[in-house]
DNA sequence: AATTATGGTTTATATTATAAACTAATTTAT
DNA sequence: ATAAATTAGTTTATAATATAAACCATAATT
């Protein structure tokens, strides 16, 4: 049957966040935002969800003068992550 | 790289309807709740937005003595749907 | 003749997403 | 040296969406 689609990855954004933290080893805010075409508060907004639920850690350091933040998928996340597209397919399999 | 996900089209509801509509010919209001385990008046509502943009279309007859609404899948929606699916596959191929 | 059930619709509320405004520091240009 | 613009974000306000609650009309049941 239909099963329920975790609420906080069938956002686009978040989805999108997930997506590309799923194929690399941390991404930087910076990258984030042109990758998603996000504007940057609404990206800050749903890294915050993401971290809140565990499905993400945020780190916050410096490059040189200027902050720099850091994003990686958690175990937890990886985890949400396959179960919601293996929930997904249930909807778009022809 | 990500592309755009039909807003329309990207909620666990309307995504849901549209699924089932994939796969038969002409759905009934009372099968779409239960299949999608959604209440009467979200149903209503997601039906109408459905049907607003095309994808669907929403016939009133009556059986017997009781209304009857039955949904079926445009051509519109079918093509909404498989570029959604298409787009889709952007955030989740492995 | 009340009560309950069916098949919905409408309206109100809670949630979510997005945009706008702001902060703080750093470069760049004058 | 200082004003203007850029970077890298956060916070807050507003718009959009989803969901739930209340409602309506008719029919069937007790």
């Amino acid at each position: 049957m239909l099963r329920e689609l975790d609420p906080l990855l069938h956002s686009q954004l978040r989805l999108g966040i997930m997506s590309i933290l799923m194929s690399v080893d941390g991404a930087e805010f910076t990258f984030l935002k042109e990758q998603t075409n996000s504007t940057a508060g609404n990206l800050s907004v749903q890294l915050d969800k993401l971290s809140e639920a565990g499905y993400i850690t945020i780190e916050k350091s410096f490059r040189g003068k200027k902050p720099l933040t850091t994003c990686r998928i958690t175990k937890k996340g990886l985890k949400a992550f396959e179960d919601y597209v293996n929930a997904l397919k249930d909807y778009i399999k022809p």
